[in-house]
DNA sequence: TAGTGGTCTAGACCACCTT
DNA sequence: AGGTGGTCTAGACCACTAC
């Protein structure tokens, strides 16, 4: 007697995967209808709908209503990467955390500031700039603007304390968030403050929340040295 | 007459997002089982199930069978990236796309070339250097390492007239796939074959492919200064 | 306009894990 | 051991869009 066992829609949609990797199916193929695919792998209809949403989100499969499913003509490699508030990142990596504040002060923005922000024009906001560190060297610099406006309870907190990223993922939720990754050269003043030679080749990362139309804050956070941002699709 | 719309998933998920925003919901905060929710929302339970899934996909909420949906305690930012075919990116950007092949080559792999494959040892590998254009002038410079014994036929292609990348993507999907992003100051090599200066600090993507256990190919791709990665969640 | 994917429902059962 | 989320099914209807 053979137990069959029951498929998840996991393993229909490696088997539709498979179908691709080994060539039956190629860039610009059309599927059958996700019926007839249920049929013959004797799911229901749903299962194979599960399966085949998975790939679209995936990126390896298009589909449209009417026009069927078809293995995507130019493929592209879709990540994903979780963007870790610092302590962590470095307790991740077996450190010890450190935290200190340069400075936080309320002043005018420059324009690239307000424009990051949908501003039109300069106001005045909480700049705050701050080291993290990893075993007592620098891990991260960051020069932070805080609308106050939208986050007035920022100005009561202790920023030399605590801060101000971990006070606002926990305290201030965002609706929508603008990334920019890219690689800038230490300058005089960041060589001083991160201790590293002037000219070296640092990763950057440009951060910009808003909460619905209210803008909330918008980071820049220059990484050390060497620094890696990693995944596995 | 009130005509009540029906609720669709996405609805239902920007509701339950919104008890989050506004405060009702906190860091930590469970929330009601599933059933309730639908209940109180007056959908089947189905759809909360979809709502909350979209929700802890997006790293917003953690849910556990038996421990039931919290918000993250400790919310992280997750975000996904399409990296493009070269072409793709340059036409996006409105350019005229350029392709210049500077060698192409059968040679023993470096160590840490082979071990980003997984592999034990140095074996021979086809290595291509190759020049991606955008309006005439270097877009992205890409030094690549292809596995012959997993893709024979690359041997077979004329890599002067069409990129190796792009022969890959239509020929040889892949199942699973390895990114660093980093940033690197450019030697007098490349200095000299991006027509860069020296020091310049250039963003650059590592990515390593696999089909199944065999290795596909290695690439690192080096883009012009002032190269950003941008996405919006 | 007809064919295809997208979604909703109701009910059942399963799998995991906290208590 | 029991409660909660995860999944499957069958059927119905909807929404897009290729033809």
């Amino acid at each position: 007697m053979t137990i069959t066992k029951r498929r998840s829609w996991q393993d229909v949609r490696d088997e539709i995967h498979g179908w691709i990797l080994d060539g039956q199916m190629a860039p610009g193929d059309r599927f059958e209808r996700d019926e007839d695919i249920a049929t013959r792998l004797g799911c229901s209809r749903a299962t194979v709908q599960r399966a085949m949403g998975d790939l679209a989100e995936r990126g390896v499969v298009e589909r449209r209503r009417k026009g069927g499913t078809r293995v995507r003509p130019d493929p592209v490699t879709r990540a994903t990467f979780d963007i870790p508030i610092a302590r962590h990142e470095v307790e991740a990596r077996g450190g010890v955390y450190g935290y200190q504040l340069i400075q936080a002060a309320l002043e005018k923005t420059p324009r690239p500031v307000a424009a990051a922000l949908d501003l039109r024009a300069p106001v005045e906001m909480l700049r705050v700039e701050a080291l993290h560190l990893m075993d007592g060297r620098v891990f991260l610099y960051e020069d932070r603007w805080v609308f106050t406006r939208t986050v007035p309870e920022i100005l009561t907190v202790d920023l030399s304390a605590e801060s101000a990223n971990e006070w606002l993922v926990h305290n201030k939720p965002y609706s929508a968030c603008d990334l920019h990754f890219s690689a800038q050269a230490a300058d005089g003043y960041l060589a001083g403050i991160m201790g590293v030679e002037a000219g070296a080749a640092l990763f950057v990362l440009n951060r910009t929340t808003w909460s619905g139309d209210a803008p909330i804050t918008t980071v820049k956070a220059v990484h050390m040295p060497g620094y890696r941002m990693v995944t596995r699709v």
